[in-house]
DNA sequence: ATAATATACTACAATAATGTAGTATTTAAA
DNA sequence: TTTAAATACTACATTATTGTAGTATATTAT
């Protein structure tokens, strides 16, 4: 029930870029805005670009935008660039050879619970999120 | 939607207990099923005697015990013994003053998934578990 | 050309989580 | 009284995660 900070930071900078989704976005300017390491973030928008979520645009006024319209961005494809949606799909009592036909005692508890997260981070896009509200971060 | 290896131990060794509540379990056996180092389970065995869910015997043939009734035995208050469920209902994005009056744009999102998790372990104790079927951890 | 901003590396530092080692003392069955 | 098994410490080792530093090169507006 926690991300790791790397995903925590990628669903960060994604959904800040999404209130205004055709802006560009220099790293600077999101190192300053989402409070996360300068080095640290470039190698997220690099792993980001990679993956196609945005494209880097170089040279003097360049930055990050978009590459892809938002509804097309999946939360689970984004943990799944940085570092993998299987992370956080293992058995709950750290049993590796736990599966639906060799299932540990929470077993169908647990399934229960994950498949909540799985479902939500697998049909929820960027384009779900309502930027109009007084959110604020 | 990991549990930290303390967590996945705690409730490792308590389901396991649970197979057969009546039994006294010497920590050596414990360390022999469960494939957990020897010193890591006997600091959360401490915990978990402190905590009143387990008695310690000491002396010769001594083990742990129940000292609750299985029913009595909440998953979040194990977890809470161990570690604390605050741990794992943090923001999604990480933001420390994210809450319900102050919400972050994935906030109801993620609290909906959250609370799944929460509730599940608020709800379920040890007598919860049906350790008749061919589970095999 | 220069300046701002990007890519692409490599390496190291700091912190947190997990795991191991050792020593001394207490308890209670046999 | 001996012995197995507990408590209660302290300290260190390993690994994973997170964060920082540095260097070299490419790109493009001005």
């Amino acid at each position: 029930m926690r991300l790791s900070k790397t995903s925590e930071y990628a669903l960060r900078i994604l959904s800040f870029m999404a209130k205004e989704p055709e802006l560009l976005y220099s790293a600077k300017f999101l190192v300053e805005k989402l409070n996360i390491s300068d080095k640290y973030l470039r190698r997220l928008m690099t792993n980001l670009t990679k993956s196609g979520f945005i494209r880097s645009a170089q040279g003097r006024d360049g930055g990050y935008s978009f590459a892809k319209k938002l509804n097309d961005i999946v939360l689970a494809d984004i943990i799944n660039s940085v570092e993998g949606m299987e992370k956080y799909m293992g058995c709950v009592l750290g049993f590796d050879q736990c599966s639906d036909a060799n299932p540990c005692v929470m077993h169908s508890t647990w399934v229960n619970v994950r498949e909540k997260f799985n479902e939500t981070f697998q049909n929820k896009t960027l384009a779900d999120f309502n930027f109009d509200e007084i959110n604020k971060f």
